[in-house]
DNA sequence: ATCGTTGCAAACGTTTTGCATAAGG
DNA sequence: CCTTATGCAAAACGTTTGCAACGAT
C-alpha cells in the first residue's frame, strides 16, 4: 500500500501543545499504571516516530532488527506495545482491507483521509468546519462524541490525471 | 455485538427510488455477468433483505439452517456470496473491529454511524449538509469522490443516563 | 455439453495466547 | 525479591482457496 503524507501545518486547527516528547509521555503512562519500561518498548516508541507515516504491524516489523540483530523485539512484543501506545494516546488505530493502521496521535493535530481506490495512496486533510458539523449532529442526536473516524474513497489526482490521458490516448 | 436501526424516512434525503427487487437487481446484476442465479443465492438474497440490520458474516451464517437441513449453505458459498452482494450493489461493506460488516445498500439511503463504545451499538444517521462538506473539501483537493464512511465513535444517549445515575447513586 | 457453482478440507494472513525464562523496580 | 515483560511456539480468528462433484443454461 502506497502512502503520503504532508504533515499539516502544527500551528493551525487542531493542533494539541506539545510539552513531552512521545516517550516522555509514555513512561508517564506506564507509571501511571504500574508497568515497566524496557528496552524494546524504548527502542519502539523511537522507530515510531521516527518518521511520520501510516503504518501496519507488519510495515513496523519489516523496518525493526531481524532475528539475531542487536536491537531485535518479536512480533508478540510488537502487537502488545501497538495496542499500549494506543492506550497512552500515542497513537491511533483505524482499520483498512482487513488490517489494523496506525498513525501518530500524540501531538498531531486532528484530520481526516482520502483513500484512493485506483493506487492505495491514503492522503490527510483537516477541517475544522467538519468538526463542528459532527459535533453539532452529535448534539441533536444526544450523542457525546469521544472521537470520529472519516475515510473519503474516491481517485486521487494523480489517478484522475492519468486516467483521462490513457483515455485520450485511446481515440487516437 | 449490539444493533438498533431505526430505518431513516424513505422520503426524506438521499433514498433512491427502487423499481425492482433485490433480487430481480440481483438476477440482472448475474445476467450481465455471464454468472447464474442458483438456490443457495436466491435463499442468501431473501434472508439478507429479509430484515434492515448490520450483520457479519458470522450473524447471518446463524440465522441460516444448519448442515443437513433443508436450505443449508456452506460458509464459503456465504462469503463468497457477500462479496457478489456487494459488486451487485445490494450491500455495503465496511469494518469494525477487525471484521466485515454489511447493511443494505441496493434501495437504500445514504447515511452515517454512530458507534457507542460502551454498550458498541451502532445507530444511523442522515445529514445532507455532510455530504454536501464532504464534496466541497473533496473539490477543493481535486479528489473525485466514490463515497465516504463515517463513524462517530462516543457514549450514546442510554449509556449517558445509565452512567450518570450509577455515579448519582455512588455518592448517596 | 459446457462452464459456473457448490461443499469440503485445508490453507491463508493477521493477531493473540500460554508458558517458561528474563529482567525492571 | 516480586512482578511484569519477553520470546517462543502454537492457537485463534475471520476469511479464502484448490479441487472434485454438481447443476444451471
Amino acid at each position: 500500500m502506497k502512502k503520503k503524507n504532508s504533515k499539516p501545518d502544527e500551528n493551525s486547527l487542531g493542533s494539541v501543545p506539545v510539552s513531552q516528547t512521545p516517550l516522555q509521555r509514555f513512561e508517564e503512562y506506564l507509571a501511571s499504571k504500574g508497568l515497566r519500561m524496557t528496552e524494546q518498548r524504548r527502542f519502539l516508541v523511537e522507530q515510531v516516530f521516527s518518521r511520520h507515516e501510516h503504518f501496519d504491524a507488519d510495515q513496523l516489523i519489516e523496518q525493526l532488527p531481524r532475528k539475531g540483530a542487536p536491537n531485535y523485539v518479536s512480533r508478540p512484543t510488537v502487537y502488545r506495545a501497538l495496542k499500549e501506545f494506543v492506550d497512552a494516546g500515542l497513537l491511533r488505530r483505524f482499520e483498512l482491507n482487513g488490517r489494523s493502521v496506525y498513525e501518530h496521535d500524540y501531538g498531531y493535530p486532528e484530520h481526516d483521509h482520502f483513500y484512493c481506490v485506483q493506487c492505495g495512496e491514503l492522503t490527510e486533510f483537516q477541517s475544522e468546519e467538519l468538526v463542528r458539523l459532527r459535533d453539532e449532529i452529535a448534539r441533536e442526536h444526544r450523542f457525546r462524541v469521544r472521537s470520529h473516524r472519516l475515510i473519503i474513497q474516491g481517485i486521487c489526482q494523480g489517478c484522475s490525471r492519468r486516467r483521462n490521458r490513457r483515455r485520450a490516448q485511446d481515440l487516437v
